[in-house]
RNA sequence: GCCCCGGUAGCUCAGCUGGAUAGAGCAGCCGCCUCCUAAGCGGCAGGUCGGACGUUCGAAUCGUCUCCGGGGCACCA
């Protein structure tokens, strides 16, 4: 049993006590919250419930807190009681959960500190999604390193978690996809053109168009005269963007016909293989990857809104198919099938929901950019609208990643092809830094990533501080054998020996870690966990410059070297849980 | 106009399900390697917790109002 619930249901004895003795009013189930200091003066784990109750019982808080402590069976965890400052009852603890904690990091190896909260129940993560219509940039980044954490963190919480990535393989998005590696072809053939100012500009897109080439040589060639017959003006000509662009498509469509597929697919396919390879390079791998185009082709798309429609949820208006989100508090109705006949993107969504719920899951986490806020009401008011329970869904919304270079705002727009992708910040920085930088900020934190600052002082970055005492470990153990010296067996070794205040900062650093571990699953914050490992890396360090580990008495030697390889342990396990890697040496 | 997020040290941020003297990193200043990696350690200095009012035994933390910054409000995805 953990020590807060040790604590609490010894003054949970103590207060039935008092009730029973009449010298306490009867209340049912009074919390009883047990807090860790934060000064040592006021001893290991601190208890207010004096003061809580004190008008209750109709007297000073510090005289009931008296009453409580004098009450307080001896136990062997606590080494003395106080009464302090307005009421608070502090507890000093022996040593012996210090040195247990250390046994259960040896006995209980990565899954230390693990526990069980989640009860198995089946969660699905779902993050980045970011449409494949271009490279993934730093703002995914994030979204990728904060889902994965939380998914790691999660399962070390005991949930039964699957991660997914939500493929956005249909829509209008894919067809400016479509036709700009198109016109880029059609440049390669020798056309000349004034390429559209709504379609993507990035460089990645003359790369598809190259390869299209490759395999199929001028096959998709045609006259450029021809391709912009009918097409409404661009911008730039006094035209729409928008009609210009969607002009194209259908003059795609038209002339390629059947090869209007290969162009779209070759472009779907090619993204998506570098992003799952990106992402894969990062340390961030989904359980599934979802396509928005398989919701259409398996009737689940017709099966969603049907089920609205016998719900009683949709009506039409202006030759459109509405969903009356208001009812479930959105700010107005939505538009589910529009007037020429296609479902909208919210469409796909309410289906997609409707299949995770069909699939079992518990609980529903999607992780979406903070740009996306506004959508969440309507995708709750479908769930709902679906007899979905409300509280089995959750989006968590992860603030935008700033750019900075030399001090300016960076302009980001997938569109225009300006911008900084993920590949590039891991080529800078490495996937560590990277990884670790970003979930050092809680998720509704707006970042500022200064570009500059992150490449220059990268060896300033905290993540080498916890990766440096990792290695340092490693590297004393290492040494064990050239000093002719034996590595512990630390099932035998005695570790009264380790009296020192350093060690005792270590060990109760060691045992809060399922704690951190607890509290960061339930409030979904890895940066627990980041911040954690700073506090342990610290108090490794500050031992390590004070104290000597190989030295000629082989009891305390042991007993040392139990407790920094059991250090080493809830670093490399903590870093883990962030997808950082824990190198032996540096 | 409405909605979401933020405003804490020179800078970047923790702390926010109310607790006892508000913390860390970086930057600044002063010390520490004949000794297990100095990517380290110790110390000094640095604060009207944006502002006001309220709730409370107690407010950086909760509530209302207000100021400043970022983002969002499509038959786009």
């Amino acid at each position: 049993m953990k020590l807060k619930q040790q604590l609490q249901s010894l003054v949970g004895d103590v207060l039935k006590v008092l009730i029973s003795d009449d010298m306490l009013p009867a209340i049912d189930q009074p919390e009883i919250s047990i807090e860790r200091t934060r000064q040592k003066e006021h001893g290991d784990y601190s208890c207010n419930i004096a003061m809580v109750l004190a008008k209750h019982a109709r007297c000073a808080p510090r005289d009931l807190a008296q009453k409580i402590v004098d009450r307080l069976p001896a136990s062997k965890i606590i080494s003395k009681v106080e009464l302090a400052g307005p009421g608070f009852i502090n507890f000093f603890l022996t040593d012996e959960p210090l040195y247990q904690g250390v046994r259960d990091v040896f006995s209980e190896g990565g899954r230390y500190g693990h526990t069980d909260i989640g009860a198995g129940q089946k969660v699905i993560v779902e993050f980045v999604s970011a449409n494949p219509t271009g490279p993934l940039h730093v703002g995914h980044g994030r979204g990728a390193a904060y889902g994965d954490a939380l998914a790691r963190l999660l399962r070390a919480a005991g949930y039964d978690v699957q991660t997914e990535y939500y493929v956005n393989d249909a829509g209008r998005q894919m067809n400016i996809l479509a036709v700009s590696v198109w016109l880029r072809y059609l440049e390669l053939c020798g056309e000349e053109m004034d390429f559209p100012a709504n379609a993507y500009q990035g460089d990645y897109v003359w790369d598809i168009a190259a390869s299209i080439h490759r395999s199929k040589g001028d096959a998709l060639h045609r006259k450029i005269d021809h391709v912009f017959v009918g097409v409404p003006p661009d911008e730039p000509l006094g035209g729409d963007k928008e009609a210009h662009i969607d002009g194209l498509i259908n003059r795609a469509k038209d002339l390629l016909a059947d090869d209007y597929a290969l162009v779209f697919d070759q472009g779907l396919n090619e993204i998506t293989d570098n992003i799952r390879r990106d992402l894969s390079e990062f340390g961030v791998e989904f359980d599934n990857w979802f396509s928005e185009r398989s919701l259409h082709q398996s009737g689940e798309m017709e099966k969603a809104i049907q089920t609205l429609e016998d719900n009683g949820y949709l009506y039409e208006k202006e030759g459109a198919k509405w969903f009356r989100s208001t009812d479930f508090g959105d700010e107005k109705d939505r538009v589910v099938v529009r007037d020429n006949g296609q479902t909208t993107y919210f469409a796909s969504d309410i289906a997609y929901h409707l299949d995770k719920l069909d699939r079992g899951f518990d609980r529903l986490i999607d992780i979406w950019g903070a740009d996306h806020h506004g959508y969440v009401a309507r995708v709750k008011a479908a769930l709902q609208a679906l007899k979905a329970d409300k509280d089995r869904f959750e989006v968590l919304l992860v603030q935008f990643a700033i750019l900075y270079r030399g001090g300016e705002k960076l302009a980001m727009s997938t569109r225009s092809g300006e911008f900084v992708t993920l590949r590039e910040l891991r080529n800078e920085v490495g996937n560590d830094a990277a990884r670790f930088f970003y979930v050092l900020r809680k998720c509704e934190q707006h970042m500022d990533f200064d570009l500059d600052l992150a490449k220059s002082q990268s060896s300033d970055n905290p993540v080498y501080y916890v990766q440096y005492a990792h290695a340092r470990v490693c590297s004393v153990m290492a040494q064990l054998a050239e000093r002719n010296m034996q590595v512990p067996d630390s099932s035998k070794i005695s570790l009264d020996m380790l009296t020192e205040d350093h060690e005792k900062e270590i060990m109760s650093q060691i045992l809060r870690y399922q704690e951190v571990i607890e509290s960061a699953a339930i409030n979904h914050e890895p940066h627990q966990i980041a911040y954690y490992l700073r506090d342990l890396a610290n108090a490794f360090h500050t031992y390590y410059n004070a104290h000597q580990f190989l030295i000629d008495d082989e009891g305390l030697r042991n007993a040392r070297l139990v407790l920094i390889q059991a250090t080493r342990q809830v670093l490399a396990s903590g870093l883990d849980l962030l997808g950082v890697s824990a190198p032996e040496s540096m």
